[in-house]
DNA sequence: GTCTATAGCCAGATAGAC
DNA sequence: GTCTATCTGGCTATAGAC
């Protein structure tokens, strides 16, 4: 009974802190809009998390140790480069239904303060290419995949699947699509995406 | 004499408030940096623009009215689709050096506020994808590329050049490189992204 | 641990002299 | 049109009662 329900009032607060962060940036967020989302007084926040600042990085950690094992799926699995592909396309669409803001709220604070990425290599499991380099070099070898630089492969990868989330509002104007249209959009992406790379670099 | 650097006080804040407004974000901006940015009064900014928000809208036009005719170079140019995939991709680079906040700027804001793109349709020179769906379709039939949507293509062409530049302190954090190597990294995809996109959808 | 009240600061906006 | 001075409100943060 204890562990089921009964969040701690520091996990409550993180909990509102990453839904109002992430939708509103750090210059964006009220630190009362935080308060009443949790339910509870604004000054309980400082009392757990001292400022506005430091409850901000430990949302930041927080979301970026959902998406590194996200990343990690490509870099450190043990299955094929086509498998890897293939699974990833699938699963992160998946995983962006669960938490629509999160890529762009990492870009977008990367972005305003770019030395946060150095506090985040220190942390395990952030996402190292070591082992997709030489599995490419291999692969290339093999004759299984054509000729292509693994770190452009890796942003090939990424830039497709993440980049429709972030820019979904200027893709759905220019593209013209209500929501349920799009929606269909992204869900045959599931497929496309991962055939149309596989197109480009099969043998 | 008069037109080569005689620039009026409302170009001299407009410029100004540019670079603040797209390296801050609406709510990270002070309307006293972009004053000292322009080297003029703070009170004036009110003068000219009225409120921060107004301003900032004045810069987000003119950052969408730069944009957008990028975007048509894919959706209404008379070449090939291979040759708009070559273009594009190399002529993106180059533009994204002179402006380089530009697109994360834009698809940020439009994140934080959906209901600006309708604003932004009724400018002209807003992309329209019509002309390149039917391009696509009868490309496809004539068997010069493999069956695929347009909108897709289009998201994929987008997807795999701005990507890189919106989320580069991401990805070079994971692909370990500095920012020599990174530049050239993009270098090469100057030629690598076309040929990756045409691979994958020539026939 | 949780609340109320308030300190202290800073930003956007305006009034008014020149 | 451009400046100085100032108002006003809102925000982070803390003091202190319970």
């Amino acid at each position: 009974m204890s562990k089921t329900k009964n969040h701690t009032t520091e996990e409550i607060i993180l909990e509102a802190a990453k839904k109002i962060f992430q939708k509103k940036g750090l210059d964006g967020a009220r630190m009362q809009e935080i308060a009443d989302k949790a339910g509870i007084n604004k000054s309980m926040l400082h009392y757990y998390y001292r400022s506005k600042q430091m409850l901000f990085e430990a949302v930041f950690n927080n979301a970026f140790s959902l998406l590194a094992p996200q990343l990690n799926t490509v870099l450190n699995d043990d299955s094929s480069i086509e498998d890897k592909i293939k699974n990833f396309t699938k699963d992160y669409i998946t995983f962006i239904i669960k938490h629509p803001y999160l890529p762009s709220f990492i870009i977008h604070e990367l972005n305003r303060n770019p030395e946060f990425i150095n506090k985040m290599k220190e942390q395990i499991g952030f996402p190292n290419i070591d082992k997709f380099k030489n599995q490419v070099a291999l692969e290339v070898e093999n004759g299984t995949i054509k000729p292509i630089d693994a770190q452009q492969l890796f942003i090939n990868i990424m830039a497709l699947n993440i980049f429709p989330f972030i820019a979904s509002p200027l893709i759905q104007g220019i593209i013209g699509l209500d929501k349920k249209s799009f929606k269909q959009l992204i869900e045959d992406r599931k497929t496309q995406v991962a055939d149309f790379i596989i197109n480009a670099i099969k043998n």
